[in-house]
DNA sequence: GCACTTCGGCAACAGCGTTGCTTAAGTGGC
DNA sequence: GCCACTTAAGCAACGCTGTTGCCGAAGTGC
């Protein structure tokens, strides 16, 4: 590391405290305590930012008998990213501020299976009228207001090329190249990666969130998005989080993974049979494996299925949870846009030194 | 970070690079391709680590119409660690280079039951002896050579305070202040961890090491050490890697832990009945689920039950791997050394920053 | 009204890696 | 044997980082 990446790693270091802080803010003297920085160096910082339009002073903090803190506040207009979330029949692109709100959101129905061709079409379309209209009522969005595009998609798929596998289901995407081609179609730096990292990413850097968590996506499959530490676990063929073809029945009904006995399999027949209490006990031993074997802090339920009835899964869970003595809490995601709202965050993650 | 963080950080990084070029060495030119530093950087960092004795200049590399490259290399008698591996019934402690390599190594049979007093006497006992001793037939160490000593003992322990847990069946030694104590005997700083975590960091930091492996221990227990990055997890409960407590048979017997269908009880249940095949058809199965869960690069087997038939358990995880798809190696660990080792770089390896 | 406390910017500074140049030490053509 | 060329590595000057010392701004409380 050098000098400028020492000052740009300072910099992410402020912006991400100034992120979490949220519509609170916080003080310089603040940030100098959280960075291990000297005041002096944080005004410089933040002076740099509040040029370059990141951040702004905002009101003061309660005098304690001297000059009162002034407070600083990210400014989230300052910069965008849209957010793609290419699921299995639906697409759903937003524009998200620095802060990771949602300003404008668009939905169509696609069909995976119609190709490549047909559904980046779609794609490109969507995002160019999300950008030609939003914000809505604002001013239009300056030149390089707009960061990048993240487009989050079933698995699998290579993040770091860009590029999907063999698709369950929808073999004329493997290999196809869906970032290259996005980024020239749109005209924007564009990052790919799987729906359950993407969520999770987004769940991360929420700003209470804890540092190890495992989110638990059931819909048409059963997948997880782990994080470890603050960070996403991809995995270097981007395979991390494959929940769904954990072995928990030795010998059990086969699958279509070359498996037998595999959670997704368990679990989904229990729903189909209309058991969701034993969908639920087999998801919480799913959660447990997970809980024990990587000793995270919370588990998050999401996905289709969970959220048709979310505290019975939730309750569920726990329970079984409990019975190991595990205290784990388990909370669930709420709103179906988590995964577009995730692939937004795959562009400004990197803002923040994430 | 700061200005001087960012030296530390970068000596590091060459040291680190130094360390894994081994007898081979590496000349500057390397380190900056590498580091992406400039050369010039690299001849500043060099030089300051030859003069503190960390690095030294070991011949030339052929010329390539040029002036021939200087190799240069790690010194490992440059400074040494302990390390102490508390098993249940045998201490070994051991006296590790900065490159890692044992120089001396003292072993004796203990009885964790007998509770922390006399264990821990032991424990100074042998540590005093072998610095006394060591190196055979070398210089004296001077002062200051070493740095500190890494003690791993079986869990549940935190390694953030080195206190451990309730032990199965040693309940002695539940919250006893052990890296503590054994720094105020010792005079060193002690860092205190899972065996299993030791040995997964000893060999993360052999220079081929694949970036995510597993090491899964089958001894008394079942366990294993997760590498994920290049980086061990171990959880904000030191909990990671609780292989043993995966349910892998919904539903099946009974086990201590307050679960059913464990992988320890399974394959040690196997190994009893005299089924060796069968204890490595379930490793294997836990293996597989390892490596479609983190998406890791290899998995390392060890530990007295798999050491005792070592080819037969490989080839058995092997098997079902490969009827799974998965084209992970699988290898293993060789000596009874591995946990030792492991310990002497839980103080080793900060100085690479690792 | 004044002493005190606390915050934050200005100026000078030490030290980081970088740049431009020089010297060292080889190869290969003639 | 000489010389042009190539490659490696150190010296000196430099830009820029965060740090230190100091001072004005802006509050509280006797």
């Amino acid at each position: 590391m050098n000098v400028p990446a020492l000052r740009s790693h300072n910099a992410a270091l402020v912006l991400d405290l100034l992120r979490t802080a949220g519509e609170t803010g916080i003080s310089r003297l603040e940030l100098a305590e959280r960075t291990g920085l000297t005041p002096q160096a944080v005004s410089k910082i933040t002076a740099r930012l509040r040029a370059e339009g990141l951040a702004a002073e905002a009101g003061h903090r309660a005098s304690t008998g001297g000059k009162p803190r002034t407070v600083l506040r990210l400014v989230p207009s300052a910069a965008h990213a849209v957010g793609v979330h290419l699921d299995r029949d639906e697409l759903t692109v937003l524009l998200a501020d620095l802060a990771g709100t949602a300003v404008a959101l668009r939905r169509r129905p696609v069909d995976l299976g119609a190709g490549p061709g047909p559904v980046l079409d779609a794609v490109t379309e969507e995002v160019r009228a999300l950008l030609a209209t939003a914000p809505p009522g604002g001013a239009p969005l300056p030149d390089g207001a707009v960061l990048g595009a993240g487009v989050a998609m079933p698995g699998p798929l290579d993040h770091r090329s860009g590029v999907p596998g063999r698709v369950t289901g929808f073999p004329e995407w493997a290999g196809h190249p869906v970032r290259d081609e996005l980024a020239a179609r749109l005209g924007l730096p564009v990052v790919l990666d799987k729906d359950t990292n993407a969520a999770a990413l987004g769940l991360a850097l929420r700003p209470a969130a804890p540092g190890s968590f495992a989110y638990v996506h059931l819909g048409t499959g059963l997948g997880a998005g782990l994080v470890l530490g603050g960070a996403p676990l991809r995995g270097d063929r981007t395979g991390a989080g494959e929940l769904g073809h954990q072995t928990v029945l030795l010998d059990g009904p086969p699958c279509g993974c070359g498996g037998r006995g595999c959670l997704e399999v368990l679990c989904l027949a229990a729903v189909a049979r209309g058991e969701p209490a034993e969908a639920a006990r087999i998801l919480g031993v799913g959660a447990a494996n997970l809980v024990r074997l990587l000793d995270i802090d919370q588990v998050l339920l999401g996905g289709r299925v969970v959220l048709a009835a979310p505290e019975a899964f939730a309750a569920g869970v726990r329970e079984v949870l409990a019975g190991l003595g595990l205290t784990t809490p388990v909370g669930l995601t709420t709103g179906r846009d988590a995964v577009a709202e995730g692939a937004a965050w795959l562009t400004l993650a990197p803002v923040f030194g994430k």
